[in-house]
DNA sequence: GGATGTGAAGTATTTCACAGCC
DNA sequence: GGCTGTGAAATACTTCACATCC
């Protein structure tokens, strides 16, 4: 196919149900690799995963091949591949918005580092709490975001502030340069196209569950 | 070897996908009830969240019919009748395994109450902070968990342990007679048959954004 | 022999478009 | 006039099945 042309949208030619199946195949090979195993096939896989072996085929056939027939994919060469299309072979910056209860759980969580997610800005509404150290970090003031953010070479945001905030603060992240935010509060906040946005939302995740679990 | 497409028990025909989009209808009629608003069209509704009309109308047909043609849907008659399909109409009690950290952060997010799902126990492995109290609630050693779930009527935890934890505790949950589990720790528990299972997994979320602001 | 990569077939889901009703 | 409810059409996604290659 026609190499990646300039498009305003950009490269929308693969699904997004698939991209987001490949951060999972990276978990599974990093596992995979640290358990020694170097050579794997899309059936096994498919087993670690829960999905057939077809899919996994064909979702990576959508970059190109990787295997080897007759025998599998190279564990190592698969797991650098994905990271590459990824974007997650070299770190990325993140700054954490809203240092309550649940912001301190997210700037304390040990997940984000190893994966490459350095927290490296923490901010508040509340000017009380500006200038405390949390996980490590100065908390800040709103009014230094933009410098900070563009100091820091900041892409990606953890949005963790009381829901009446949360549009607010999106725009603010968005107008100074954020691509991609986490959103935590249970709304949807609205973004303009070319921003990424993905909300955490426990709620509607167990009010989904009771549909099956409700047997009157 | 392929996922059975036997007849599956009961209510199996609405996808599934339509049953997640559900609870995102429910917390935007609860806005429009308390902001007063008495009826809504399945255009204004769709407006709010970012999906055409026709699915609008489309999910809820699956259910019956509940709006008047040339008018709309009754904001309250709507939003009561979604409460009882996904069958949040009552509430549930919820158990939360795993004290640390995150377990705490949730323990004291005041989010879950409104929506009706109560946490009514918490429990730990670590046999040390067993007996503290956190949010009002005192935290239980695991040898507990068999009679409290069932003298407290608990179908849904949410596991909050650490990873190389959470399939163990999950089957125990699962064999206490817990029915749906919301697990925030980074690996996909295997569950039989007839569980419910969803993931919290930040790292994922941020790893399918990155794909699509990655400009190498 | 054994596994990939991929068109083609099969499903699932979304959107269209319009009859029917308020 | 306006909006629902719904078959039909369109699109998206998954699975099959097999030629191809190691």
């Amino acid at each position: 196919m026609a190499p990646n042309s300039e498009s305003r949208q950009g490269r929308s030619e693969v699904p997004e149900v698939v991209i987001s199946r490949l951060p999972q195949y990276v978990r599974i090979l990093n596992r995979l690799l640290e358990d020694g195993i170097q050579v794997v096939s899309s059936q096994q896989l498919g087993e670690k995963l829960q999905v057939t072996p077809a899919q996994i085929r064909k979702d990576l056939s959508y970059f190109g091949r990787f295997g080897k027939q007759g025998r599998g994919y190279s564990v190592h060469d698969l797991l650098e591949r994905l990271r590459q299309i990824l974007g997650i072979n070299s770190p990325w910056n993140v700054a954490v918005v809203g240092v309550g209860r649940l912001g301190r759980a997210i700037l304390s969580y040990p997940g984000f580092n190893p994966d490459g997610f350095h927290l490296v800005a923490a901010f508040d509404l509340n000017n009380s709490i500006v200038g405390d150290t949390v996980g490590g970090l100065v908390v800040r003031g709103m009014d230094e975001l933009d410098r900070v953010i563009d100091q820091e070479e900041i892409s990606i945001a953890i949005v963790a502030v009381p829901v009446d905030f949360t549009q607010n603060v999106v725009d603010q992240l968005v107008a100074c340069g954020v691509r991609a935010i986490l959103n935590y509060a249970p709304i949807t906040p609205q973004v303009r196209e070319g921003i990424r946005i993905r909300n955490i939302d426990p709620v509607l995740s167990l009010q989904s569950m009771t549909y099956y679990i409700n047997d009157d």
